[in-house]
Parts: structure tokens; sequence; C-alpha cells
DNA sequence: CTGTTAGCGCGTTCAG
DNA sequence: CTGAACGCGCTAACAG
């Protein structure tokens, strides 16, 4: 049987609610007592029953997702997994609230931050847009103990707990790997369509993607990046746009969302031509473009993991505890036809 | 607040100790008093909380893990993530054990299932060896009440809980169409390296392979199976021996383990050839040849996910739980050389 | 057949 | 500064 609280008490020589005190460091005991005790803790190599503790402090985790408003399958799949998650939140004793806030707006996001600076929920995910002043309202959330994971797109030199997202720059090199070697050494042109390079996820994709481009697949040149806001409309408009004008281009990759906007014009514009494409993201239209032939191959990172793995995370560390690293590490999916889920 | 055992007696008008009979379908309570809790339970919505009813019983999971005796860098992978979940098995409240049985040997598997009926553990994990006898064997454990699942390789017809592995069919159309892509429509043939034809994963791999390659890249031709045991020596000796004697191969899918042999036999024989190579399995031995150049991509099930879900659905399947389907789905990993964990 | 009561391991009063 | 006593949601004797 594993140690209890008990077992410290008796082998300190002193009482549960001493124990109890030093266990979860609130004042009151002499330093003499307090080193007796944890002493014995070490010794004994007592672990504190988490299921146990919850029970008796009756605790739930107030946990607060903060989602942009994007209407993308990937941002609309994204905030499913966060409503599935709220329905086992009585189970996983959480209380989960969703914010919303404008897509690529800083403001708007360190406005959310700062409200729950005051709410101080047990934890805080965010979709993180890239900016200073974004990092600095985090680190004031992480200064004042309460526990902030990025979601999906990285917080450049902030201090939050975790990033719950995938290898951005490997899924860019991955991507122009599988592109080159799909491609086959022919010459030609690739077009690059992203969202917006004030995402961080976005900025890296695309500098993994030159730089394997650039050291081992020199007969393919990069076409100046697409921005399409993760917008299907705007994204149809700029591929199609880009096809009629650049006869050259024999590759797509497309690293951002929006990409119904992106298939419609390749269908449209592209029929009679051979184009090799990859994209992020597996959804309901890149799925059926992977198994039409209209792309190639779907990098994804799986939303309902990430969403999991997030909230595993924060409740680890609002009680200061330690996760299982490699179940964290959000995997890169990568989907050929044979291998849909 | 959610609902307890409380709320159930007063609303059915019972006491605590009934309501308990009812909900653990335990006898000495008459018809309609149990109708009238079941009622009360469905109406105010109870949901029993785990935690609490493990913490009174005091309840730990006896599991059983049967493991191959096998020298490869796979198996032993395996191993060491048993063993990690050993490590945390207080925490998690389990209790487990592995036992080893030899390889592709479907008597001794059986024995050791027979013996576990006896023993009755709270589950049973087994990396099956794909026979009529074994499928009888676990499903006799499954009639008697066993949660089992099957790990790594499935069990043909079998009535076992789950399956806590990859699915293989896709694994080998994929390996096949990213063989056939990367070779560009070159003629010529491939060698398939084995471990044996007597465990379904090898089995359904390597026939995914076969469907693909002949439906989409005809230029391409399969030589005959070389089966290796997934032993590293053997599967050196025979590979050698193939790329001495057929001066037509131009790919080589390894679709089981003993890649260490398979590797060596590159490195010697095809120094000057230029071959496309897939293999399963990231270990050591392959990750340095995927950087070195060797093998172009990686197929691989992380071993940590399956044992951590096979742990989880059988624990589930032991309380009459049901699992977050989404999350046991074992993925296929495909690893380039940008993409490396 | 049904109810009462004492814990499981831990956190939290409230006296001392 | 320290300890005894009670309760969290649930189960398991033991009575009745």
């Amino acid at each position: 049987m594993r140690p209890t609280v008990h077992d410290i008490a008796a082998a300190a020589g002193v009482s549960l609610a001493t124990v109890d005190r030093v266990l979860n460091q609130r004042p009151g005991v002499r330093h003499v007592t307090r080193e007796k005790v944890e002493n014995a803790i070490r010794e004994i190599g007592y672990v504190r029953d988490v299921a146990a503790a919850n029970l008796a402090k009756g605790r739930t985790y107030p946990l607060v997702f903060i989602l942009p408003t994007s209407d993308n399958s990937f941002m609309h799949g994204l905030n499913d997994e966060v409503q599935a998650a709220i329905a086992r939140s009585s189970v996983e004793r959480t209380q989960i609230r969703t914010v919303e806030v404008p897509a690529f707006d800083p403001g708007a996001l360190v406005r959310v931050l700062d409200e729950l600076g005051e709410e101080r929920p047990s934890g805080v995910a965010l979709v993180a847009t890239d900016a200073p002043e974004v990092r600095d309202a985090v680190d004031r959330l992480v200064k004042d103990g309460i526990p902030v994971v990025t979601l999906v797109s990285d917080l450049t030199g902030s201090q939050r707990h975790h990033y719950a997202g995938v290898d951005n720059i490997a899924a860019g090199r991955t991507a122009a790997r599988l592109l080159g070697r799909f491609l086959g050494g022919s010459k030609g042109e690739v077009a690059v369509l992203a969202g917006s390079m004030l995402v961080r996820d976005h900025r890296e994709r695309l500098e993994g993607f030159a730089a394997v481009m650039a050291a081992e697949f020199p007969s393919l040149s990069i076409l100046p990046v697409i921005e399409g806001r993760d917008d299907p409309d705007m994204a149809h408009m700029l591929v199609a746009d880009a096809l009629s004008k650049k006869s050259g281009i024999i590759g797509v990759y497309s690293l951002g969302a929006g990409n119904r906007g992106l298939i419609k014009a390749l269908k449209e514009k592209a029929v009679d031509r051979s184009l090799t494409v990859v994209a992020h993201e597996l959804t309901a239209h890149t799925r059926a473009a992977l198994l039409d032939g209209t792309i190639d191959a779907i990098l994804n990172q799986n939303a309902g993991h990430e969403v999991r793995s997030a909230i595993r995370v924060l409740k680890a560390k609002a009680d200061g505890l330690s996760v299982i690293e490699a179940q964290e590490r959000i995997r890169l999916d990568i989907f050929l036809k044979d291998n849909l889920p």
C-alpha cells in the first residue's frame, strides 16, 4: 500500500494538520517541525493522492479557452473539440468557458487576457497572435501565478508554461520535402498560400519550407507568399489570380486555413494542368480533395489532441504536478489518400 | 454541483446502501425498489464519481501484458514503455505484470492465456500471434468477463474488446504510395522484408502494399517476400543476398522489425546504387539511417501511446465505462528526416 | 430485503 | 504554533 499522510504524521511524530500545512506550504509551522516533516515525506516516498485531495476540496478547475473568430473549418473543428471537452467537464472536474476574439487582433487579445488577470481562473489556453503586447499580457498572467498554454500557435519569447501545438518549422520542412520529392526533379515555380504573417505558426511553416526548398530542391523557385487571411473567399480570389497569371506554377503549398477557396480555384483554373499540392489541416474539404487527387498530401494537427493536452497540462500546472512529456507532444500528422482516419 | 448518491437516496426515498446495491447491481433489492432508484438516477442525471468510488474501494487494477521475447529495438521499446507504466502504477492504481512468451509461438501464448483465466486479473493486453487456437483462448477469457486488448498486432475474428495498434493495411498502402511517388515512374523491382507471415500486422501491411503497387505503380514489380523473423542477423543475411543477386532492385519496403540488419546490408551492398527505402518503426538505428539518407521514410507506431491506450481501455472496460474513441485511435506516424521527434 | 455506520486519503475548520 | 474532529462521494460491513 502506498504511504499516506498518516504514515508521514507517525514517522515525523506530528499531527495530520501539521503534515497538511507542510504539504500545502501554508504558514504556521516552525522551521524545525517543517524540516522533520519534509524528511519523513522524502524517506517514505510519499506521493499525494490527487483524486482524494480533489474530493476533499471539492475542487474544480475553471479554465478559459480564448479562440479567434474565424470562419474556416479548422477553427470550427477546434471549437467543436472544446465543446466536447465542456461536455466531459463534470467528469473531469473542469469548468471550461470559451471567449471569442477577432482573429489577428493583438489589442483584443490583450484586453481579454487582462480581464482574466482579475477573474483568476485555474488556467488559460489561447491561440496566440504573435505580438509583443500579447507576450507581455501573457507574462503578466504567468507572473500572477495563472497557468497559461498557447494552443496551435505559439508566442515568441513569452513565459507561457506550455505550447500545445505542432512544431511548425518541421511542418514546413516536411511539406517542402514531400513537394520536392513528389515533383521528382522537375523545374518550375511553387506558389505559397498563407493566412497571415502575424501568426507565428504560419511564419514558421514558411521559414521551414523555404529553407529546405532552397537547400535541396534548387530547380523549384518559390513565388511571393499569398496572404489569404484564412478566409476561403479571399484565398479563392488570390489563388485563381496567381494561377491565371503564372503558367510556370507546378506546385502549391497551402500552409494556413481557408482551403475551401484554394480547392475551388484549383478545380476551376488547373483542370488542364498537373499541379502537385500539399496543404495543411484535414477538414471535410481537404479530405475530399485528397481523395479526388486535387491535393497530394495533407499535413494535420489533431485539434482534439491539442485541446485535451492543453487541459491536462493546465490541470497539472494548477496542482504543481508534472506531465508525461511524450504524451503531450503534438505530432504532425501526414495524410496521403491511403491513411485517412 | 453534480448530483451524488445522497440525492438519489433522497429522491427515491431509500437509504444509501440500497442506492449502492442498485448502482453496483448487487442482489438483495426488490424489483419495485430497484426501479424507483433507477428512475431517480435517470431523472437527476447522476454520474458516478469514479475517483471517489476507487478511493472507497481501495481499488487497484491488476493488469497483465504478454509480450514476445524478441531481440529487436521495437520490442525493447515496447517493453520500456510498459516499464514506464509500471513506474506510474501507484498513481494510476494499476499493478502491471509482464509475461514473456517466445515470438511466433501460438502454443506458448495459449498456455499463458489459460493460466490467466485462473488468475483473473482486471485486464490482459497481448501482442497476438494470429492463430485459431490463440483466438479461442482469448475468447475464453472474454467469455469469463476479463477485458482483453490486443497490442500492436490484432487477432482475426476474436472477441477481444479493443485493438491498440495502427491500421496496418493503411500502413502498407501508404508505404506503397510513398515509395511509388518517390521513385517517380522509374521501372524496376521492389524488395519486401517482413518478419513473419504468422502475425497479422505483417500480413496486412503486405496486403495493403501489394494492392496499391499493383493498382497505381505498374512499372514497379514486387519480389517474393523475404521473411527475416524480426531478427537483425537473419535480415542482414537475406537482404544482402537479395541485393547481390538482383540488380534490378530500386526500392525496398521493410515492414517488420530487425532493421538493424537491413541497414547493415544496405550500407554494404548498395553504396553504388541509389535505392529508395521505406521502413517501419522508429528506433535509434532507423533514425540514424533516415538522417544519413539510407532510408527515405519511416512509418511508425508510437509504442508509448499504444501502452497507455491499452491501459486506459482495460481500466475503462473493467469498470464498464466508455472511452473517448478518437483518443484511442493509434495513428500511423510518417517520418521524413525533417519531422523527427 | 433494507438501513446505519464506519472508513478510504485528504483538506479544513475550530479549539487549545 | 499544534491537534482533534468532521466532511468530500462512495463502498462495505453489520444490524435490523
